[in-house]
DNA sequence: GCACGACTTACCGTACATAC
DNA sequence: GTATGTACGGTAAGTCGTGC
């Protein structure tokens, strides 16, 4: 369509003879270099420098500094342009890893809500049959049995030896563990709720969900960073803040698994009471392995109440809590980066703690602020550690992770 | 009045599909 | 293999509105 705007309608000043009207122009090689070597030194030279830029080059010595002006703003505008392109790329990846996220939610809540329906109609069958109703003791299983048949597997179901004093024994314990801890981490095992303001979205890079109905409390978190798998178990298993409240730390045992995972069993003495959710000395297993579709699976476990762990040494008038299976499920997703759920559950024995100090052992909201709190302090760190690595720039935090952190803040300041 | 950003236009080169 | 048509991206430059 023919317009009057463009470069058809030349202007008398676009027209003049030094410009060659009418006829298009491309700057050679030489001309570009010289023009990008200056606008890698200042990318807006004033008019004094734009001439200066002429009487230095000899290949731009017969180009107009006018043409030298427009070609300055096409280059700002084409940086901003390819700046905006990476940044919706970045987006779109984003949103792309949230809607995978979703889906797969989506797909559980669908499967929970089958599993509802076909245990209010077989209630509804018993409650119609009264020579059933009167006499059968186990409805409460029944009701519930959606949520616990999830939670078993083979190795609950029929438990090996769980001697944590040998190889054999570490092994069933680990892969009774890794089973517990991807059912949480994928959420089929636990009612997971989300938290105000969590809504996961193009601003936010992960959701905080707290657990509606199973025993002690569970947190779970998830988010996106810029780096590969290993990487991230790499920093995730080497930070040195995982032991920030302890005194001492040891690997005991590292015992390959066979099929390429390793288990740890470490012993930790944590400082005088500093958190609500650790106990002050505890032994525990750590099972690292990789899954088929290329994601990697770091879950911990308490070994000192459950198990009948190694005995350490013991402090009395101790404040103690089981660490139930707890880790991180590390995802590859498309066109690079990875999705990380952060899992964390423990059971505390209120009864085991003075009168005054039980009203916050029993209160899910206090439990849940030290699950996100835990949760922020290993995305932060993740953030950091991946700084270097992203097209954020280097030791610049990204300003969705920026976000996410303020909104966590936020939240727990609320309770 | 000038410089700038945002938007637009026309030209050119390239890749690709299609017909012969 | 070659010619042709088409789509698309890159780029120089024009127009317009805005701020100083």
């Amino acid at each position: 369509m023919a317009s009057s705007r463009g470069r058809l309608r030349l202007s008398p000043r676009a027209a003049a003879p030094q410009l060659d009207a009418g006829k298009y122009v491309r700057y050679t090689a030489e001309q570009v270099d010289a023009l990008e070597l200056a606008y890698g030194e200042c990318p807006k030279p004033s008019s004094l420098r734009r001439q200066q830029l002429i009487r230095d080059c000899a290949v731009l010595t017969n180009v107009e500094p006018r043409q030298i002006k427009v070609w300055f703003q096409n280059r700002r505008c084409r940086e901003k342009q390819r700046r905006e392109s990476s940044r919706l790329q970045t987006v779109n990846r984003k949103l792309g890893a949230m809607n995978k996220l979703l889906m797969e939610e989506n797909d559980r809540l669908q499967k929970q809500v089958s599993r509802l329906v076909f245990d209010n109609g077989y209630m509804k069958n018993r409650l119609h049959s009264p020579s059933v109703a009167t006499t059968d003791t186990s409805c409460e299983s029944v009701v519930t049995s959606g949520q616990h048949k999830q939670q078993q597997n083979p190795a609950v179901l029929h438990p090996p030896q769980r001697d944590a004093n040998n190889p054999a024994g570490l092994l069933a314990i680990a892969e009774e563990t890794l089973a517990e801890f991807m059912s949480k981490a994928t959420g089929t095992a636990v009612n997971w709720v989300q938290m105000v303001g969590m809504k996961p979205g193009p601003d936010s890079v992960g959701i905080i969900a707290v657990s509606h109905n199973c025993s002690g409390v569970a947190a779970r978190a998830c988010g996106l960073v810029s780096l590969e798998p290993t990487k991230v178990a790499e920093i995730l298993k080497d930070r040195a803040s995982w032991y920030r409240d302890c005194r001492r730390v040891d690997i005991l045992h590292v015992i390959p698994t066979g099929n390429g995972g390793t288990i740890e069993l470490i012993y930790m003495q944590t400082y005088a009471l500093t958190t609500l959710a650790e106990p002050r000395d505890f032994w525990t297993l750590r099972y690292t392995s990789g899954l088929d579709d290329g994601s990697l699976v770091i879950c911990e476990r308490s070994l000192t109440h459950s198990t009948g762990g190694p005995s350490g040494p013991k402090t009395p008038d101790f404040i103690r809590a089981e660490v139930l299976p707890s880790g991180y499920l590390i995802r590859p997703c498309d066109g690079g980066g990875s999705m990380i759920y952060i899992v964390d559950h423990v059971d505390l024995n209120a009864c085991s703690v003075p009168e005054v100090l039980r009203p916050l052992y029993e209160s899910p909201k206090i439990l849940a602020q030290k699950m996100t709190a835990a949760a922020l302090r290993h995305i932060r760190q993740i953030a950091h550690e991946s700084s270097g690595e992203t097209p954020y720039g280097a030791g610049r935090q990204p300003a969705v992770l920026r976000t996410f952190s303020q909104r966590l803040s936020r939240r727990v300041e609320d309770f």
